[in-house]
RNA sequence: GCGCCUGUAGCUCAGUCGGAUAGAGCACUCGCCUUCUAAGCGAGUUGUCGCAGGUUCGAUUCCUGCCAGGCGCGCCA
């Protein structure tokens, strides 16, 4: 991390350093708890200069001196500060005893050229270096197509990928098929119903698809209908498995979101595998029988009741799946194990966490369960009811068919997953600042149309054509300090699996950008001669237009050279 | 009954290791294209941050209680 540590980074370890002389030269007591590290926040308001930090604030009354005082100390230290010398301009003491910090030129400089340096890896990290995770997400029954709420844990799920890679993470993503249970039996039975031109089971599976795929299976295996009941039953299942899972594939492809593994939940009973779990299980001491039925003792570890993994008739209970899976994920290697699930599942957090620990894991380390709200979708104004009876249900494909995969999958992140959200088709579909991801879209190819025009005027910009101390605009200082944000950003996204973080940063980042240009003329007018101002503003788009494409990227979201 | 999530501007929502006057878009009014993409920019108006306490130098943010809405509590999957 030293050669490509921020400005930021910098500035707080030499608070750091300065408060530490400070104890030794006397001038804080020398009993007083230092703190790990200082965060710097950067002040809303721009006489607040670049940086702040209220540590001087916080330590008043350890210390048992005035905040201003501590802060008059701090910034002696800093000032003197060899490491930072020349990139901080300004360390003024405000308020209450705030520390605001200002940037010089240089130091403006510095971040320009580590984003053209560092290219599509600025703003990565290493916080997650040498942790593997296993990111579970979606996860439908192999028994009809995704819909809406598929919709949404596959795009948060996939650029949830992307920000955990980046900040160093190794990263499988996976897809749980839930295909042993009830709920295939009853797939297979519905299937069959309906190519015998038969009424479909009560409790089964309806829907226009059914009898499409009905058709489809017969279409290719006339002699379906002349197998016995069983076999028919399982044949027609066995197909219809095929034929929906490779549809979900197929349209989650389209929509950029690959999985490394498609993990089947029979295969857990394959070669004694849950055997092996349930002796592991057991041998940690929380397996018990009661009733005839095998239990594993959830409650010692948070959970409400015990749940039961083999019911008395022998036959396993889904809970059993659920314990071999985990097990499955840390044999197989994985540090952290992330499960994006449903609000309709928010019940069983408690009861995979119990999962974790009684494998003998740390369930707040080794295993992160995400719970996601619903999702509404309006279209003219009224919300289109989602109802797998009435045949209503949206898919992610017809989704996508409406407004667009990058549209589609901007408006699924930028909100944070536990809140509901409605996505209004109207608005998708609009090429307004009501749609954001135009408008971040935009910002993008309209640097790159500047950029092109730079080219053709022979106006030269790159790395070195930075010329700091020429951008003293303070829009040009606005666009530095946003450009400066992103590495935090995506840190902070990844450290609470929030990628719509890196969303509102983008938007955030977009909107500097229009204000720089309306206010700064980037490229010569008329008969203008070329300056290095020219080509100092122009480095500075191309480096705006790095990190905007660098933010899409880890959406998953196209950054058009041209709109 | 127990548990989880939510309650911020007229609307849709941002805002988490507590910070300096609480933000954006939409909507409404008015400006800005003979030169870099107007899918853009600027100006104006809008708040008991659900309510009540507590911790703190300082609370939209943390704790407790209450109110309102959504969801979940099977030897179903």
């Amino acid at each position: 991390m030293n050669s490509q540590e921020s400005i930021s980074d910098q500035v707080s370890l030499a608070i750091l350093r300065a408060l530490a002389q400070a104890v030794t030269s006397g001038e804080l007591p020398s009993g007083l708890v230092l703190p790990s590290e200082i965060t710097l926040e950067r002040p809303k308001n721009r006489d607040h200069g670049d940086y702040a930090t209220s540590v001087a604030l916080s330590l008043s009354k350890a210390a048992g001196l005035n905040p201003r005082a501590i802060a008059e100390v701090i910034r002696t230290y800093l000032m003197a500060d060899p490491v930072i010398n020349g990139s901080v301009s300004a360390v003024d003491i405000a308020g209450p005893g705030f520390l605001n910090i200002s940037l010089a030129r240089a130091g403006q400089g510095s971040i320009i050229a580590s984003i053209l340096k560092e290219a599509d890896r600025y703003g990565h990290g290493n916080a997650l270096a040498g942790v593997s995770v296993n990111l579970e997400f979606i996860s439908a029954n192999p028994t009809g197509p995704l819909h809406l709420g598929h919709t949404r844990w596959a795009a948060v799920g996939d650029a949830l990928g992307r920000v955990l890679t980046a900040a160093g993470a190794k990263v499988t993503r996976e897809f749980y098929i839930n295909d042993r249970g009830n709920q295939m039996e009853l797939f297979g039975a519905s299937l069959r119903a309906a190519a015998m031109g038969v009424p479909v089971p009560e409790d089964g599976y309806h829907g226009e698809y059914i009898n499409e795929l009905a058709k489809s299976i017969i279409g290719s295996h006339p002699d379906y209908l002349h197998l016995s009941e069983v076999e028919s039953l399982s044949a027609f299942r066995d197909a219809g498995y095929a034929l929906q899972l490779a549809d979900q594939q197929r349209v989650l492809q389209d929509f950029r979101t690959n999985f490394d593994i498609w993990f089947s939940e029979r295969s857990l009973y394959d070669n004694d595998f849950f055997k092996h779990c349930l002796d592991r299980l057991r041998s940690q001491g929380h397996v018990f029988e009661e009733g005839g039925a095998t239990w594993l003792r959830t409650t010692d570890f948070g959970d409400d009741k015990d749940r039961v993994m083999i019911k008395s008739d022998g036959s396993f209970a889904y809970f059993a799946s659920d314990s071999a899976y985990y097990i499955s994920k840390r044999e197989r290697g994985f540090d952290i194990c992330i499960y994006m699930l449903g609000a309709d599942h928010h019940g069983y957090v408690n009861r995979l966490k119990a999962i974790a620990a009684c494998a003998g894991d740390d369930p707040s380390y080794n295993i992160d369960v995400l719970i996601g709200q619903l999702v509404k979708i309006l279209e003219n104004g009224e919300e289109l009811k989602l109802s797998k009876r009435a045949g209503t249900i949206i898919t992610l494909e017809e989704l996508v068919e409406k407004v667009g995969v990058d549209a589609a999958r901007y408006t699924l992140i930028r909100y944070p997953v536990d809140t509901p959200m409605v996505m209004d088709v109207d608005v998708l579909r609009s090429r307004t600042n009501e749609n954001p991801v135009y408008y971040v879209q935009y910002a993008h190819a309209r640097i790159c149309a500047v950029l092109r025009n730079a080219t053709d005027l022979g106006i030269a910009y790159g790395i070195d054509e930075i010329h700091p101390e020429l951008l003293e605009h303070e829009r040009e200082r606005e666009l530095i300090g946003a450009l400066a944000e992103f590495p935090r950003v995506l840190a902070g996204a990844a450290e609470l699996r929030e990628p719509h973080r890196v969303a509102r940063y983008a938007e955030e980042l977009a909107g500097i950008y229009h204000r720089f240009y309306a206010d700064c003329r980037v490229l010569p007018l008329g008969d203008e001669k070329a300056t290095q101002l020219h080509s100092a503003r122009a480095t500075l788009c191309n480096a705006t237009a790095r990190v905007i494409a660098n933010s899409l990227a880890l959406l998953g979201v196209s950054a058009p050279e041209k709109m």
